[in-house]
This record gives C-alpha cells, structure tokens and sequence, in this order.
DNA sequence: AATATAAATGAATATTCATTTAGTTATGAA
DNA sequence: TTCATAACTAAATGAATATTCATTTATATT
C-alpha cells in the first residue's frame, strides 16, 4: 500500500529523480487549461503532454482537484508577489497608481498564460478557496496606501471599491483586449506603452481634485 | 402534475407538449453553469434538475455543445439588447455615456446568473463563437457615438480601446464586486447608486478636455 | 555491493458521462 | 374512434475519465 506524501513536495527528503519533472506538470497543466479550458481538461491529456504517467501525476498530488487548486494558487501568488514588488505605500498617490500600472501591466503581458488560468479560476467554482489569499495581500498594502493619500488630501475619500474600480478596471480591460489579440472590431489589437501611458493619464485625471 | 397546452412553435413544427419544459431546461442550465461551473456540467445533472429525461434533452438540442452554445448565445443576446435600448448615437457624450452606465447596470444588476454565465463563456473555449456576433453589434453602435463626440469636440481622439476601457472597466469591475459580495475587504459590498454615480462622476473627469 | 525506500510506471478498475435505442404516451387530423 | 406522428421516457451502451494496483527502477545510505 503506497503512502502519497504530496503535502511534503518541498521537503529534502525526497528523492527527486527528475527535477524538471514537477516544474514540467505544473507548466503544462496552465498550458493545458488555457488551451483547453476547464471543460476539456482532463489527467490523461496532462500526463501525455508531459509524456509521464497518470500515475505520476497521483504521487504529487492526491486528485485532480487538488493538482487545479495548488497550481492555479502558485500562479495567483506569483502574479501577486510580482504587482506588489517594490509598492511602497508612502508613495505619492501619482507616484504609487503609476508605480501599480507599471507592475501590473508588466506582470500581466509577460505572463499571458498565468494570467489567463486566473481568469479561468476566477469565474470557475475554485474562486473562492483561491482568492482568500490573494486578496488579503492586495487589501493590506492598497488600503494603507489609500487612507495616506486620502489624509494628505491628495484624493478624496470614497469606498475601496470604488477606488479601485477607478483606478485598475481600465488597466484590465486594456490588459484584457490584449491578451484576446482582438478589439472591438476586428483589427488586433496591441497594448503599447504609448496607449497604456495615455489612458493612465485620464484615469489619473479622474482622481485630480 | 403535468399541464398541457396545445401551441405550436414556429420552429420545426415540434409538438410542444409541455410550454414550459423548455423554458425550464434553459432556466436551469443557467442555474447549474453558474452553481457547478463548466468542470461539473453534466447533461444528466441537467435533467435531473428538470426532472425530466435526458433523452429529451437530446430532442431540444443536437448535443451538449449546441445546448450550451445556444443558451450561452441567447443569454447574450438578451443582454445585449437591454445595453442597448433606447441609446442614440447622436447623444451628448456625457447623455450617452450616463445612458449606457444606467442601462449596464441595471442590465447586469437584474441579471446576476446571465452575467455570471457569461463570464464563464469569456474565459472558456466558446469564447470565440459567442462573442463574434454581440461585439459585432456594439462596435457599430459605440463606434459612430464615438466618432461624433470627437467630430463635435467633446474628448479627444483616442483609440476605441482606451475610449471603452476607461469609460466601462470601472463599471464592469463595481459589478463583479457587487455580484461576488465581498469586497477587497471582507465585507460585503453593495453596488448602490450612490456609489455607481460618484464613479461614473470620476469616469467623466477623465475625459473632460 | 547490498539494502531500503520512494519515485515512477503500465495496466487495470470503477465510475461517470454523453449519446442512443426501443418503446410508450399524448396529440391533431381524418 | 382510429391512425399517424412526434414528444417523451427508462434503460442501455460504449467511450472517456479519474483513480488505484502491482511492479519496476533509481538513488541514498549502510
């Protein structure tokens, strides 16, 4: 009877015969659900595509829905680690919104798999067990950053909600539009830097006094 | 306890014995998409909560693909058109602007389960088949309203993206806040007027020469 | 080198699923 | 009433799928 220890991956006791071989499940699992979608997404595609066994894949993790939800919460959090790099919430709320734009623009075109699993995950019925985490991160740093900006009066006071709907929901729908490689009518579209600067401008217009 | 009604469709001459099962079917398959997601759709799920046959599924729709695909499309389309009332290309762009925020969100607020399940077609694999057909739509609309409020001086000349990203992100971002309940915080968060007119207020900032 | 241990696997197993079949029931027309 | 037709169904089917089992293989330790 096999013992499966998928809770002690990271340990060093294990005996890794194939380093790569973890990092390859988990790179062809978000290739797998982009390309495929949850609908199509099953073990055995995974396992061909990485050209292991299905067995395999039941050592590193105890089920299919466990393989999903940890692979798609170290996406999450490695998105989110990257956004918040070098956030300094004492930043003046120019510098900090333009300082977010550029990380989370950055982060976001760089992984256009990562970040098109988190949309999977975020309309699928894993979104809540994923997005406790990440939110909480985000709510910390975000608030403070917002309730010094509100004090040195440099915006006015208003909901979180709408503080950031005002603030990134531009970012993501340009991010968005990007990524789909097509606009709102046929031409592709390509979010360049001249575009992004732009449409900051008006957001950051729309919070000027 | 069945009740019959003897009405003919116009479509294929199909003896509707019961009016209401189809109805039903899409109903439901709204409810199961949402509560289940794709990963856990089944067409059997489905009947049961019909309570009827599966086999009588498979006289309504060629297969579990159409089923979806053609409620996916009509949801849409349903939408769409309530977006869409009642606007004027030969709006003001702040008459026009505020006419679609009031008409999205009532649209989008009204109808949580279609928005939801919409969402979930965005990110999926019928991405492609479905939103062909309502973007083909709204470009045409948006994009004449777009073009007169250059031509008559009331924003600057920006490509469609930016336009739509900064003027409906917000409005997109407020919703889903509202539809999942829980804010970036933990609390709830209702989408109330208040708030959807103080965003839409800053939204018009940004575009003010 | 021998041993122990865990990784890895190919081949089964059990289950679920979409779809079909074969038959029943309700309906409209003659 | 009778007949033809189409809605409707329970049960069956076969294919796909998640998961497990019995072994084999590699590696660290002795």
């Amino acid at each position: 009877m096999n013992i499966h220890l998928y809770l002690r991956l990271n340990q060093n006791d294990m005996r890794i015969r194939d380093v790569n071989k973890i990092e390859l499940v988990k790179e062809k699992a978000v290739e797998l659900l982009v390309k495929v979608g949850f609908e199509g997404f099953t073990m055995s595609k995974l396992a061909k595509l990485c050209n292991i066994s299905v067995a395999t894949l039941y050592i590193y993790y105890k089920d299919k829905d466990d393989l999903i939800l940890q692979i798609g919460l170290e996406e999450t959090q490695k998105l989110s680690a990257m956004m918040l790099e070098g956030f300094d919430p004492n930043f003046t709320f120019e510098d900090g919104l333009r300082h977010q734009w550029k990380h989370r623009a950055k982060s976001m075109l760089e992984n256009p798999l990562s970040c098109q699993v988190i949309e999977q995950l975020r309309t699928s019925t894993y979104q809540e067990k994923i997005f406790e985490s990440m939110t909480e991160t985000f709510k910390q740093t975000l608030g403070v950053f917002m309730d010094r900006a509100v004090a040195k009066g440099e915006i006015d006071l208003m909901p979180m909600e709408t503080y950031w709907s005002v603030a990134f929901g531009p970012l993501y729908a340009l991010v968005r539009f990007h990524n789909e490689g097509r606009s709102i009518g046929g031409r592709p579209f390509i979010l360049t830097d001249e575009i992004l600067w732009a449409s900051f401008n008006l957001v950051l217009k729309a919070f000027k006094k």
